[in-house]
DNA sequence: ACACGCTGCGTACGTCATACACATCGAAGG
DNA sequence: CCTTCGATGTGTATGACGTACGCAGCGTGT
């Protein structure tokens, strides 16, 4: 309290005081820090560095602010990687979900995911914790859901199909960052690591199952079946095509003539 | 060198070294510190405390232990995790997979591991960074493909169809952590948190989709219908059920006759 | 003119993984 | 029996990290 009054009559005049004050403002023409702010140098350093780069300092400094200041708008460092996740999801596809037939719809659904985890594999590094409640998240469920409007199917229905496919999303992207890419329409670039590992570990007596499988020598080996013959889509993930072809059993059978596209 | 030899002629007679000696062998009558031992700690610590109370110090402290010993025989922490993860799958199940039918084999099949992950929430928080090549792991793909030996399938789908339930069993896990098991059998212990979240989020006009979803009133109601028509069975998630004939429409396309149990 | 609240800052603390040098001990080999 | 060696356990020390806490400066409303 006096040591405000001490410095308001302190040896500084007041055009010093204001011309510093000026200096700080410019030092100030930095954007302000802000929550969005936050969170994007936080994804700009997980995406170069990984997630393990992110820690409170390196991202103060990418800002250019002193590090205690991120606490003025995070909480904490676990509600930054909430936030984080969330922005790494992006924006659900910009086609509307109403012009799509659901088959084709969930199959953009759950691809647009899979590319935003493929695009940010750190995400995968960040645990499920909270309900889906954030804005991107429910963005996407909305789209889903949105592309299921008039399928013949219970609400609860409807959200499991959709926590299925987005599920499936996160693991294909987990699978492919383990593997390397073994689900990919593209089957040479196959990570050898595994089948040369499980070649090792298997003997006919040892995991008997396993090794006649990874002996059959056409583990990574596409079949050639498996284009789509609805025509002319391109070769579907194998998981994918089972969950669809489920529902639509599902669908059938309650209601005979629905369109299957 | 020639300290040893002034300890060897240290005023300390030999019989007080050997009762010395013999008291630390007494310490030593702790069972000695193995890889075994340290992760079997660790996965007790996880189990009670969370996965954040898992620090070296305190595994090492849980064993009577200084913490640098546990380096000796684990590497990283980051290897420490990775072992735990596979010791908290536990056993396939006992039944063998060649006396059940595919169905049967394949929902025990996910049944088991989605209640490892109940049993052991914190692997949840364990990133999935490694090919599958740990013991339980493989012995649980051994179980999963064994179920599977005869099914008309070429050896990529088998491989794809365990990966696809495995991820699903996980997934479910994550999603009953979060939500507070919506998708079980008793359809009473539902988080109502996340309903009311919903609620209050979306609008007619934000996120129209899911507004109409929580707006239905029957969010969380299990249709009575999704109680299996086979017969005797209890009611599946119903991501299961997708799945599952997801994998028995490709299954009748290729051998019309297989049986579907 | 002053008080208040918001934002940013600097210091300080406790915890953690782990590098490194050392001690102990049993086994092997002369 | 003495020496050597490799394996195992220990103690200390370091650097990074998240974050509690109190202060400073600015803008706004009285």
């Amino acid at each position: 309290m006096w040591y405000t009054s001490v410095v308001s009559s302190s040896p500084i005049p007041p055009e010093a005081r204001a011309a510093w004050a000026a200096q700080d403002r410019q030092r100030e023409a930095r954007p302000e820090l802000s929550l969005e702010r936050i969170v994007e140098a936080s994804v700009r350093i997980a995406d170069a560095d990984g997630l393990a780069a992110v820690s409170m300092a390196r991202v103060a400094k990418e800002l250019g602010f002193a590090t205690m200041a991120l606490y003025r708008h995070v909480g904490s460092k676990d509600a930054l990687l909430v936030h984080m996740q969330d922005t790494a999801y992006g924006e659900p596809p910009a086609t509307s979900p109403s012009s799509l037939g659901w088959r084709d719809g969930m199959v953009l659904f759950m691809r647009g995911l899979l590319e935003a985890h493929l695009k940010h594999p750190w995400v995968l590094e960040i645990p499920l914790s909270t309900p889906p409640l954030m804005p991107q998240s429910l963005k996407w469920m909305d789209w889903a859901l949105a592309v299921m409007t008039d399928l013949p199917l219970e609400p609860f229905e409807k959200l499991s199909t959709m926590l299925l496919l987005s599920g499936y999303a996160r693991n294909e992207a987990a699978t492919a960052a383990m593997i390397g890419d073994m689900a990919s329409p593209q089957n040479e670039n196959v990570d050898v690591d595994f089948e040369a590992g499980l070649r090792t570990l298997t003997g006919p007596d040892r995991l008997p199952a396993v090794h006649a499988l990874v002996m059959s020598g056409r583990l990574f080996e596409m079949p050639a079946e498996a284009t789509s013959d609805d025509g002319d889509e391109f070769i579907l993930d194998f998981g994918l095509g089972r969950i669809l072809d489920g529902l639509e059993a599902l669908i059938v059978k309650r209601k005979p003539n629905f369109p299957t596209v």
